[in-house]
RNA sequence: GACUUGCUAGCUCAGCUGGUAGAGCACAUCCCUUUUAAGGAUGGGGUCCUGGGUUCGAACCCCAGGCAAGUCACCA
């Protein structure tokens, strides 16, 4: 059964069947070659005009302004918008005016998709524009767009703005929303930029699997799924790290990804089941190098997609201009609650825990209770980009252990804006002592820590082979992306954010499918009579023979005093 | 998972104490040859998220559910 259509919709398929009789193809398959764009008519003309005597261009109709003889349209493609000029006399040469009155006035719609051959000119009122010597249909839009006007002020009119809506329809969202579309682009820049940084200095891209048989190299819920032919469970990762590694062991000397992981996790607005993270790991280097790293890559991604280091996020400020300040952790705890954890075992760290009311539980081991504490009481005044440094053995079982004190490990994680931005080891390459972190997790684990990490006897292997000293770091592209383009919600950066499915609408109501049984039986019957026998409270009732008049399935004839009910096709 | 808010025309939103469903844009018809958020006139368009209940009568009140956003919890 097709969908009930709007009345827009009605006239957009008439017009469509009007089209198909005149002998135009509202779909035609041929290219249509353009030799400019709307950006390049706007920035060149002026200092080029004798380039733009025969122009091709193509795009989506979004605004029509009819005038009788004369029409301003505006056309937009991927670089922008730029105004075209209809007059009618221009597109009919002869008598025959139907091409301007029918097809052009009456036949295109906003969002169809049109190519035109013209002449760029100046208008009165100084507007660069195309006039059209003749256009053509590429593609017929059948449902009508949301229209968002743009005053002079730059303010929007009936924009196109409810979340739901344009994270499901992405596509109309990205058409009707230019800064929606710079945000992508400048996602893109993002990773382009950080690639080519990589490149430059040699590192190998890679890819690694998605489907692994221990979730390894994070600690979080894992989604699970299952191999048919294998007949084994396999999980999506929720990080690659443990793999590139194993490129180290073989012989690269700088690997990196820019991977998918997945999360079984809660939702909210910086949290997706799936999202972005690049990692590299750099063979011969340690977490000191590596903060030097990311303080230039952090700069340069900055001004390659911005054009500075400044950028505005929110209420505040951040500039990626290197160096970062280099906070330890533990000093940064003592900062900001006033005490030192750094020789406090287990027992006393939760005695202070419970002094600064944090919460905690039986299950939280001593890494686990310091990271609460940093959580609540000192993240969020790390606004601009800060290292945080040198984290508690326990909350690190892939990092090696710090140079001055086994009870550290050499770990940083940029902080901005009071958010996590990348994480980072010297890693752990001594294979005995990563096999004694692995079962401390497994301890955690049992202890009641549902996201301790698992074993991986493979990955040990691989260390036993020996793997240079090597320093790796991860950065969250998405968060990055969403700093960037002052963006609060993950969703914002991603083209299709995770949500629930629509609910499918029904093809018929329970009352509908009553009224039509007794309708099938008798073909025709009198409404009093069918509306007894169906024996259907009155608001079903109206529903019901509504729904069904709407569908197309049964409907009213009055004759005088009498009111049948008929069955349709 | 909990709480709060929202869901009305293609889009953005009004809709009072329960009493004939509204506006702007968009759309249709007519007039108009340089307009620009927006020329003029006229007109059409609704599963008021879904299902039940209360009521003479429900967009509105009650119950259950759906989806979304926000806050919290969980989580890097």
């Amino acid at each position: 059964m097709s969908r009930v259509l709007s009345e827009q919709e009605k006239f957009r398929r008439e017009a469509l069947k009007e089209l198909h009789k005149r002998g135009i193809d509202p779909f035609p398959p041929e290219a249509f070659e353009r030799t400019t764009n709307a950006k390049e008519i706007k920035e060149r003309f002026d200092s080029h005009p004798a380039e733009f005597e025969e122009v091709k261009i193509a795009g989506r109709l979004m605004s029509r302004r009819i005038m009788g003889k004369a029409s301003f349209a505006e056309i937009q493609d991927q670089s922008g918008r730029i105004q075209v000029y209809f007059n009618r006399d221009e597109i009919c040469e002869g008598e025959d005016k139907s091409l301007y009155n029918d097809v052009f006035k009456k036949l295109l719609d906003i969002g169809d998709i049109i190519g035109i051959e013209g002449k760029v000119f100046k208008t009165q009122v100084g507007e660069t524009s195309v006039e059209v010597k003749s256009f053509k249909l590429l593609s017929k839009a059948l449902r009508p767009l949301p229209i968002v006007k743009t005053d002079k002020e730059g303010q929007a009119h009936d924009a196109f703005n409810d979340p739901e809506q344009r994270y499901r329809q992405r596509y109309v969202d990205l058409i009707v929303n230019p800064q929606v579309r710079d945000t992508f682009i400048k996602r893109t820049k993002v990773i382009n930029s950080m690639r080519e940084f990589f490149n430059s200095k040699g590192y190998l891209e890679v890819e690694t699997p998605i489907l692994q048989p221990i979730p390894g190299g994070a600690a979080a819920r894992p989604f699970i799924t299952h191999h048919n032919s294998l007949n084994t469970d396999l999980y999506l990762r929720i990080a690659n790290e443990l793999y590139l590694k194993r490129l180290i062991v073989g012989g690269y000397e700088g690997v990196y990804e820019f991977a998918k992981d997945f999360r079984n996790e809660g939702m909210d607005r910086t949290h997706n089941p799936e999202f972005t993270v690049m990692e590299i790991y750099v063979a011969y280097k340690d977490y000191n190098w590596m903060m030097d790293f990311t303080e230039e890559l952090l700069e340069k991604v900055s001004t390659d997609v911005l054009g500075t280091s400044e950028v505005q996020f929110q209420d505040n400020k951040i500039n990626f201009k290197a160096p970062y300040r280099r906070v330890p952790i533990f000093d940064a705890i003592k900062e900001f609650t006033g005490h030192d954890l750094t020789d406090k075992n287990e027992d006393e760290i939760r005695d202070i825990c419970k002094e600064l009311k944090v919460e905690v539980d039986d299950s939280m081991g001593r890494g686990k209770l310091i990271d609460e504490v940093f959580g609540e009481y000192c993240e969020k005044h790390f606004i601009q980009p800060t290292f945080i440094t040198d984290y508690p053995i326990e909350m690190s079982p892939l990092c090696k252990k710090h140079r001055e004190n086994p009870n550290l490990t050499e770990r940083f994680e940029l902080m901005v804006n009071g958010k996590e931005v990348a994480n980072a080891y010297t890693e752990l390459n001594d294979p005995i002592d990563q096999l004694e972190r692995f079962q401390e997790q497994l301890k955690l684990s049992e202890k009641g820590d549902d996201e301790a990490m698992f074993i991986d006897q493979d990955f040990v292997r691989a260390l036993e082979y020996g793997m240079p000293p090597t320093s790796g770091m991860g950065i969250g592209i998405d968060r990055l992306v969403m700093f960037l383009t002052n963006n609060v919600s993950i969703q914002e950066v991603l083209f299709f954010p995770q949500m629930k499915p629509e609910a499918k609408k029904v093809e018929l109501t329970d009352s509908e499918k009553v009224i039509l049984e007794i309708l099938k039986g008798e073909s025709e019957i009198e409404l009093h009579e069918l509306k007894e026998k169906a024996g259907l409270s009155n608001k079903q009732w109206d529903k019901g023979m509504k729904g069904l008049n709407q569908k197309s399935l049964a409907k009213v004839e009055v004759e005088g005093e009498k009111k049948k009910v008929v069955l349709l096709n």
